[in-house]
DNA sequence: CGTCTATTTGAATGTACTCAAAAGCGGTGG
DNA sequence: CCACCGCTTTTGAGTACATTCAAATAGACG
């Protein structure tokens, strides 16, 4: 297995000895899913969060309809859990699976905390990813109340062109919150008008 | 002005010596605003966070048609910021205001930053502050795709009683995504049923 | 009081959804 | 290599939830 990316992924943020880059190194589980593999369930308690390296996962939720709504893609270099389980160690409402086959590190929570208290650079680390993701959250949720769905489908296409390129329109639509028919329709007024 | 609060919230997640609490105390600059008046204006660049002792606040867009869209309410023991700018040091895409009139602490980034260097438990205190507002971030989100208007009201109305009491129906409208006109409508329905 | 803003109510409209059916596409086994 | 199966995507008609616009009512504040 192949440490680059995930410690260039740290690089970026802190700088590391060689020692606590083993540490870090040695607290990360390799684990490799098949399309379709679970990570997580909802309703289960979730004690991992994962980098993935290869492949793409997502995490979603089922709402009481059965419908699947989309949180989050996970391409390489990418940290996907179910954040609200692993921090309050109660069930989690997120199912996380592979959307192709794909491989990652798994850190648990406990080796997580232990990795702050020993190297307390990682702490700071994971407050800044930590901050990334609420202004990511945040803009997210923004678009979502003040764009329409056709917008939210060219913010979509701008912003992850790789994912556009390699995701079924189905889980697209699931990540703008449109339904896929309603997806077909708004591309196919697209194209009337280019 | 009186720390009390702000020293209790850090103490639920950290526990400082009364030095490392007065260094803490001497980045955090008072500050009252009165009702409507401005604490960060979009597209201007952003160096504060908010801790909220007295009143209320709020962080909201406005989009292209004009429209409100309310990100967050900050009663007392909240913080609030425009973490994106204040992050990337970039003009900001929110206005936040006082909805009342209110007392505050601010903390300029570059003093979160070296209390970071100083006391690496403050690193810590917000790392995990950080982590809760992603997974609420993510729990409004996916209330956003699954939950009709009137849910939406709904949970609202169970998750912040204290708010539903103070604020108009007009914020509580924009919170939740919808116009006052149809949020009317809702409470209208509700009260027949009920 | 009087003015300004917030809330309610109603009618018309629009965006996105539902349900149904057909067409396209990819993988698999004979 | 082709035929079939399952899944995704497209298309259409009817519907529903929420918006827009307008007007009336109610509340808050000076």
């Amino acid at each position: 297995m192949n440490y680059d990316l995930i410690l260039e992924s740290v690089a970026k943020h802190i700088r590391l000895s060689k020692k606590e880059e083993e540490q870090f190194i040695s607290i990360l589980q390799e684990k490799k899913l098949r399309k379709k593999q679970f990570l997580a369930h909802a309703n289960e308690q979730n004690k991992y969060s994962a980098f993935v390296t290869k492949g793409c996962l997502r995490s979603y939720s089922i709402d009481r309809n059965g419908f699947e709504h989309i949180l989050q893609f996970a391409p390489p270099g990418w940290w996907i859990a179910d954040l609200g389980s692993v921090i309050t160690k109660l069930p989690g409402q997120l199912n996380i699976d592979a959307l192709e086959d794909s491989e990652l590190f798994l850190m648990s929570r406990s080796d997580q905390e232990k990795i702050f208290d020993a190297v307390p650079k990682f702490e700071r680390f994971f407050r800044i990813l930590t901050e990334n993701s609420v202004s990511a959250a945040n803009n997210r949720l923004l678009d979502y109340v003040s764009l329409s769905a056709q917008e939210r489908y060219l913010v979509f296409c701008k912003r992850y062109p790789m994912l556009m390129k390699t995701l079924p329109q189905k889980q697209i639509a699931s990540y703008i919150g449109v339904t896929p028919e309603f997806l077909s329709k708004l591309k196919a007024e697209l194209l009337k008008k280019s």
